[in-house]
DNA sequence: TATTGTTATACTCTATAACTATA
DNA sequence: TATAGTTATAGAGTATAACAATA
């Protein structure tokens, strides 16, 4: 492991230049990050709550409201009701949000091994071989 | 190296994940993604034009007009003249700036490797040995 | 005439505060 | 009274179009 606060810092840095880089992979003229990421969601975890979106993105009720409000109008989610709570909302995305996802995904695919295509064999592999271990941080 | 589409789209997933970890790591009332970065530019790699940052950050001049407007009016940055080309704005971080970067990734470097401690030691090791890597592939 | 930057306008995204409807 | 969600309002962040100043 790491000790010295200024190793953990340089690291740190590597990460904060990593995640500049994957943003830019993002396509523009697209979905927000926080649209994105509830997308992915519902798409993996099943229909959810408004209320459970917005604690999962981190964001405010209200704000959510409105990001599902612009995901239902373009289509990729549904809101719904419950028929146990008439107070409650439940989203679901849609075929159209799926195919989005999709891609969204391979453009991406596309671009990043394009990247990596840059690097040294050795590099490559560093780096493939840390991706089961960052599917596992990803998860906490 | 990962010949099929959907092995590639795997490691996109991946990394799709882990941006939005990353993502999460983010002091939320504090500075935006791009006037971050931008902020991250001008402390590596010296004064910028305005729109060398537009190009860099990939946004509009408008965009950067205002992005840079916020940082001065945050005393993180400040404008400059070009003695040699009267339309030219030469931009440049403030020691306050300076000061803001290094607390925020210390701040991120904390959270990080408090994450990091979840993980195995193999699962760190194997993260730690492509850290070299990603740093060449920032370079991109 | 071309380049550099700003201003005008409009839309997305976010927050806090106030509100409605249901439990 | 508490909970789930929406509406109202304000500010950041972005884009395109139009503009001003300098080269």
């Amino acid at each position: 492991m790491i000790e010295t606060v200024a190793g953990q810092v340089a690291v740190a840095v590597t990460f904060e230049r990593l995640f500049a880089l994957l943003r830019r992979l993002n396509p523009p003229h697209d979905l927000s990050l926080t649209a994105a990421s509830t997308l992915r969601i519902l798409e993996s975890d099943g229909p959810h709550r408004l209320s459970e979106l917005a604690a999962k993105e981190g964001v405010t009720q209200p704000a959510m409201t409105q990001v599902v409000s612009r995901l239902e109008r373009d289509a990729l989610a549904v809101r719904g009701a419950d028929p146990h709570d008439g107070r409650v909302v439940v989203v679901d995305i849609t075929p159209a949000g799926r195919d989005l996802l999709r891609h969204r995904r391979a453009a991406r695919a596309e671009k990043l091994f394009a990247l990596l295509d840059t690097l040294s064999p050795a590099d490559r592999a560093a780096i493939l071989a840390a991706i089961p271990a960052f599917d596992r941080l990803a998860d906490r």
